[in-house]
DNA sequence: TTTTAACCGAGACGGTACGTCTTGTCTTATA
DNA sequence: TATAAGACAAGACGTACCGTCTCGGTTAAAA
């Protein structure tokens, strides 16, 4: 009473190189410049493998981004125990990243691959801020009692990621001080300072 | 020493037919599938007087969106006087549009493409929010004195556009009371109650 | 110091099923449209299997061509005793398989097959006259003196059958009397009337 | 009241272009290897150019077909006055053509050809005897009474060209004297001699 | 009786070619 | 001379098969 199929196992090698291959592609061209036989030249592999396991390149992107192969470390949330510091350092580094060309390419391709597959938003939403970091950084402030016990965390996340988003679309040069009004602005009165 | 030139001038109905398909098929089909063949045909226009105006599809609707085609007054701002309600109102509002599939098909493909295209981006940024309707009405009540004199009016508002499109992105269904508390958060210690 | 192989032997099943495959996919869709791939799932079978015994599609078709898998009895040729009325009935009754669409299908794929495959052409040859039933039938009418001793039977058989082949690639239909013209102008003066 | 399509018209350049190409690889790879994106490479043209005037590889081959780019003046008619050495001399040449290999892959893959393609077909069968030299040639002979008034021309024809083609199918070496025997079963009682 | 090599089905793999679609440019005839 | 129409070179799309290979399971002769 066997469950096991018959016949050759997915080929790991090839699903790693697969990955490999379009987090590579993704970061240097763009979503925008990203085609499936790129991806399937730069991997060694057939284009049916891919479509094997993966509906479109959108699909792809999210896998990457469900394995990390994606952020690099420079969005890591810092926690130096004051919630507001780190708000605003996390913050100003994100804004840091906007400005460089590279960095500039991956958040707007991210942007664009999400308004086509809703695994990439949200994966998105949930690996860079909801779910991982941010989020969690701000309920940990609410159980040390830097913040108002019913402060809408998610909101806060929502709003703080939120700008971020626009700030890449509008393409706008970031304003000094931006960082702290930002922070200012959705922590209100939620902080007892 | 006349301006004027010779021969028959750019041809008006041509433009206006151009952008007007565009916005149709646009709202139809999304962005994803507006093309710049299927633009013509429904436009009854040559491919090249198209490439001959705009260099591209997303300068297409960059110019439907300066000319309004694309908004329909269901984003209009409200204005009661009471700036929270007013906020939780039209945010209210705008999560509604969210949830019904055009308005979806709508954000996301606007999204898309500002993604790709400055001008949508920054059209987008302006013609929706921090431009028109919602940063003019947080200066009003600044004026109003309802909220505090040196509230970050612009973060404010980025806040709140970026936390829409975030929404859009994740697809994550509207929580109720999500407006009340996205609210709370972006005004907190603004407002003057 | 046994010469004997270890393992399981050929199976019997496999084969006559992949050639009853074969020979059932190419009589309904044609050589053109035959496939390995289509064949092992008809037949049940695993590729390798057929790949295993067989080097080609072609090869394939030559086997069933071999096992007379593929003629029915309406290509044998008759036996009346006179040599001319023979013919004519023969040519008559292939020219009418030919008119047939499937006849037609049949008849055109065969002659695909053998562009590719040597030993299809041979037994095409073989088997649809030189080898069986034309040419010893006109050997017999030489014994029988019904044709002159020297008549160039071989050369006869092949000009039948290939302005056979001729009518089928042209796909002209065929003119009343083109049977008996055919024999007459082959068998000429061979024949002792 | 014009009958003139607006736009740009067929490109001579581009028809040729795709021609050459066509019967450059067709002798040099056979009809087998003949690949819709080869011809395209081979021609410099875009795919579409080909599939927007041209159904089917078989139909390029038609049409090289029909402008004569693919029979080499060898395959020319003989007329010495004498008929029946004519057909001897024409049928040899034939036969030596046929056992050259660059030989024996064109006739090959125009049967191939044929078999997928009516016009091919036809085209074959007019172009290399029925309907060109030939038929006419025996025409000729019937008219000087060298053939008999009511020799079946035609049929005589197909059967020759058929046995050229069943001869390539079976690829068995040409016998001495075949070409001789040929004629003779072929012409029989039709001459006068 | 155990080993073991070859068979079997299934199907994943790297590829090639298919026929379609769209891009941005170029060409023609019309207005 | 701007336009509508549309041909052009280029190249990505997603699909169909190719022929090879890799599995787990199954025989049946050899050890």
């Amino acid at each position: 009473m066997s469950e096991h199929r018959q016949g050759p196992v997915r080929s790991e090698a090839a699903r790693v190189a697969i990955l490999e291959a379009t987090a590579r592609l993704f970061q240097i061209r763009g979503y925008e410049h990203l085609t499936m036989e790129g991806i399937a030249a730069e991997a060694g592999v057939g284009k049916q493998t891919i479509y094997r396991w993966w509906p479109s390149r959108a699909a792809l992107v999210a896998d990457c981004l469900l394995e990390g192969r994606l952020f690099s470390e420079r969005f890591n949330f810092p926690n130096t125990g004051d919630i507001r510091t780190d708000l605003v350092s996390w913050l100003g580094n994100v804004f840091g990243i906007l400005e460089e060309p590279a960095g500039e390419l991956l958040w707007r391709s991210l942007i664009a691959a999400a308004t086509e597959n809703e695994a990439v938003g949200r994966r998105l939403y949930e690996s860079l801020g909801i779910g991982s970091s941010l989020v969690p950084r701000l309920r940990a402030a609410v159980e040390a009692s830097d913040l108002r016990a019913d402060a809408p965390v998610e909101e806060i996340g929502e709003a703080l990621m939120g700008a971020l988003i626009l700030r890449a679309l509008s393409r706008l040069p970031t304003q000094p001080g931006s960082a702290e009004r930002l922070v200012d602005a959705v922590l209100g009165d939620s902080s007892r300072r």
